[in-house]
RNA sequence: GGCGCGGUACCCAAGUGGUAAGGGAGAGGUCUGCAAAACCUUUAUGCGCCGGUUCGAUCCCGGCCCGCGCCUCCA
């Protein structure tokens, strides 16, 4: 099975696959670590994520390279007010952000370059770019591209910057380049500033260097798949575009993928609206880290997604319906054998849900068919007629699911243990839903006593006490479910 | 202004030139000590509006209305 996924350079959707030795070479743009992820943020890792565990379904090895960029104008602002280290600063929210993954469960790509430890690759490329002319320095020792070395700017984005007028207005600080357009490839150091000493002065790496640079050094100057957010396109991408091609005189990237920009409740997020939200700020409100996964990855990412609340009840309700699901499954006893009709409904989901996915990452189209089995399955449950053969068959589908949007296995308690521990400590305690530390409180093993006992009040048909137990455990977010093979119970 | 995306049931959301997946929510029912879960039935003669092409359009073309994104080192 072949991936067929949209590339914003030709505008077609394309079949993908390693263009040679059969490791699907990727790089996606990471985070600037100067502040805590937020869920547009996640949006794009998941996407990625969503991306890469269906490459490995397929059977396509994948060597995935995604930047940490720790040096930037945000993050020396930001970490100069706070009154830290640039490093520390940075260090500090560079693990929030895989703190952060992890509760997402967003795999770890194989390399994670630091822009810090890549200083001498990008000083390397500057002096390409000025030995063929292509950039230029400045009288404060600045460097940069020139636009017009690179006939094919703007195929990305489909921009035609031809007819455009130069300085019309132009940045006092700028006023140095040949045109409005050309972009700092290095960035002289003011006084006090960060900087490296290097052979082509003092100074830090222009914004979009970083990414050529660590992108060559780990894929070569050639790769599969280059991914973002929509944003990068324009004019992040096509200034890694220009300045790579100039530099190697070879393609870049072959495929290029955006995820496109998230609303929240119907709105572009932004601090002022009142809807930025982080991971963190969700986790504390009560909301599971998988509710939020789903949420993120159930719109297909070329799509706009509006991320509201009530779509993440949704999400943890259909996540329910399939975690009773696989619960009930591995629970009951089925009698050997197989029943031709689930073994033919579970080949036909499968399917369905592979095909989905290869065409272009279509999320939601491959839901239909995992839930249409979740159907089929509890009806021949109901009915006696699923067989041991088809529980196998039904579980390996799932665990395809999972593969994928992992979802249904239930690691939902450390994230929100995690985040509760940090709200201690961040002086932020006051914000966490109440229900949620009650359910936190609440011990496995306190739980288990308390259905226990339970069982023993039915048995002796006291149910004003069997029902006392059950609406005190529901109160802490506990629900109980009677059924033929005993109690099952689970954390809201 | 340039480039682009979308308007499908109460909400979210797929989709196809031949008659509307899935999830959530609601209503009724079965089961249950009661719940929960599960199952069954039910909720778009209809897919923004108006034309056109076609035997036939939600899906193709044109126009219009509405919403949104990018064009600013915001993923």
């Amino acid at each position: 099975m072949t991936l067929r996924l949209f590339n914003t350079l030709t505008g077609q959707v394309e079949p993908l696959s390693p263009a040679e030795g059969g490791v699907l070479r990727m790089y996606a743009c990471g985070p600037t670590v100067y502040d805590y992820g937020h869920i547009g943020n996640f949006r794009t890792f998941l996407e990625v994520d969503v991306l890469r565990r269906f490459l490995r379904l397929i059977g396509v090895p994948v060597r995935h390279v995604m930047n940490i960029t720790d040096v930037d104008d945000k993050i020396i602002r930001n970490a100069t007010a706070a009154g830290m280290a640039i490093g520390a600063y940075t260090a500090k929210y560079e693990q929030a952000f895989f703190e952060d993954l992890e509760a997402l469960k967003v795999e770890r790509p194989e390399v994670l370059p630091h822009a810090t430890e890549h200083i001498g690759k990008m000083v390397e490329l500057v002096q390409k770019l000025e030995a063929a002319g292509a950039a230029y320095k400045t009288e404060d020792g600045s460097s940069y591209f020139r636009l017009s070395a690179f006939p094919g700017y703007g195929k990305l984005s489909k921009k035609d910057l031809s007819g455009m007028e130069d300085g019309a207005r132009v940045d006092v600080d700028e006023y140095e380049k040949d045109s409005a357009r050309d972009f700092a490839v290095w960035k002289s150091a003011k006084p006090g500033e960060m900087a490296w000493e290097t052979a082509i002065g003092r100074g830090r790496p222009g914004w979009h260097l970083e990414c050529s640079a660590m992108s060559m050094e780990y894929l070569g100057e050639s790769f599969d798949l280059h991914a973002g957010g929509e944003d990068l396109m324009f004019p992040h991408h096509e200034n890694e575009i220009a300045q790579s091609e100039t530099a190697t005189h070879k393609p870049f990237a072959r495929h290029w993928m955006h995820v496109r920009f998230l609303l929240v409740e119907g709105k572009k997020m932004s601090k002022s609206e009142g809807n930025f939200f982080t991971l963190r700020d969700l986790l504390l409100k009560g909301y599971k880290a998988s509710a939020i996964r789903l949420a993120l990855i159930s719109v297909p990412y070329r799509h706009q997604l509006n991320f509201t609340f009530d779509g993440l009840t949704e999400a943890t309700s259909a996540i329910n319906r399939l975690r009773t699901f696989y619960e009930r499954l591995k629970s009951t006893n089925f009698a050997p054998g197989e029943n031709p009709a689930l073994q033919e409904a579970a080949k036909k989901a499968h399917a369905e849900y592979m095909e989905a996915l290869a065409n272009d990452l279509n999320t939601a189209e491959a839901r239909a068919p995992i839930f249409d089995l979740v159907r089929a399955g509890n009806t021949a449950i109901d009915q006696g007629q699923l067989l041991a053969g088809d529980r196998d068959a039904i579980l390996r589908v799932l665990a395809d699911f999972d593969a994928v949007f992992d979802v249904i296995r239930d690691d939902d308690a450390e994230p929100t243990r995690r985040a509760l521990a940090w709200a201690e400590e961040a002086g932020r305690l006051e914000e966490v839903a109440p229900e949620v530390r009650a359910s936190l409180a609440l011990t496995d093993e306190a739980i288990e006593a308390l259905v226990a006992e339970r069982t023993q009040a039915k048995k002796q048909r006291n149910f004003a006490r069997a029902d006392a137990i059950r609406n005190d455990l529901a109160a802490k977010g506990v629900i109980l479910e009677d059924s033929k093979d005993g109690v099952r119970w689970k954390r809201k």
